[in-house]
Parts: structure tokens; sequence; C-alpha cells
DNA sequence: GCCAACGTTGGC
DNA sequence: GCCAACGTTGGC
């Protein structure tokens, strides 16, 4: 079982969002590095901390797991898409999705101040090198730390 | 809105 | 294949 954290602007798609929705295709993951954790190390089970960027403060705001192992992004041959690629076609596509169920909303989030200020989270990829990737490994210990702070399971 | 980090593009 | 220019992400 892997575990994992993936972003998503909030005034896009929430934790709300998922909750109401249930399962989403997590589609419009345009950076490479990304593409291939979603192609070669997302596995059905794989749990997923779901992050808040670009939002005030940012930070973790709940859980979900993974429920379909890669599959084509189908916004990527739609013209109508802002995340459109010419390069990307049926029989030839470039980018991949997953699906994700979601799993709970935390009682308290976990802001990205208190993580870079957590000692038991020394280390973590988003708060240093690497902060950008939108799909990142978080460790074991790292991932129930933040599960236990926000109150959820 | 600013800007640092960093990924991508394209000329050579 | 180098690297400068450019675009994007995302914290602040």
């Amino acid at each position: 079982m892997n575990y994992w954290l993936m972003k998503s602007e909030p005034a896009v798609y929430s934790i709300a969002d998922l909750e109401r929705d249930k399962v989403t295709g997590w589609d419009g993951v345009r950076n490479y590095q990304a593409r291939n954790i979603i192609r070669d190390q997302m596995r059905v089970g794989d749990l997923a901390l779901f992050y808040h960027s670009n939002a005030a403060p940012p930070g973790v705001a709940g859980l979900m797991r993974v429920v379909r192992e890669a599959y084509p992004d189908a916004t990527a041959w739609d013209p109508a898409s802002d995340h459109y690629d010419v390069r990307s076609t049926p029989d030839k596509p470039v980018w991949l999705q997953v699906d994700l169920e979601y799993v709970c909303a935390f009682r308290t989030f976990v802001a990205l101040p208190a993580i870079k200020n957590d000692p038991d989270l020394g280390g973590i990829m988003v708060a240093r090198r690497g902060a950008r990737l939108s799909v990142q490994p978080v460790s074991p210990a790292h991932f129930s730390h933040i599960c236990r702070l926000g109150g959820c399971q």
C-alpha cells in the first residue's frame, strides 16, 4: 500500500465536492513526473491526502482512496477543456488519471504552516524541495501523523 | 499581485 | 545537448 498527497485548488474542486460526489476522476494532471507516478505507482487501495492548494491557508483537508488505476484523461482531447492538449488523442493518450473515492473530511484542517512547524513531519515533500509536484509520495509515518492531526482514523 | 522555484520550449 | 527565454505553480 502506498501513500500520496494530491493537490487541488478548492475553488476548482474541494474535499466538500468529493464528499458530495463520492468518487471522482482526478483529471487535468499535466506534469510528466506526476503522470509517471499515476501510471507506474498508484494502485487500487492506496490512500491519498487531499491537499487544498492556492487556499488561505493551504493544507490537508481530508482523505481519499484509489479505486481505479491509470486510464486515459479524456479532457486532454476535448478542445473545450482548460486542459486540452493537441498532442494527446484517444489512440495515443499522453495524459492519465485515476479515480478516487471519498474517505473522510478532516475534523481539523491541517494547515501548511502547522506541517512546516511539526518536528514529526520533518523532510515532508510538500514543505520542501519538490513542493510544487501535484502528486507526491508521503511516508507511512508522515501520513498517519497527518491523519491523526486531522482527526480522521 | 509579487515572485521564487522549476518545468518546458526552441534556437543554435 | 546546451541554455536562455518563457510559462506555470503556488506560497505569501
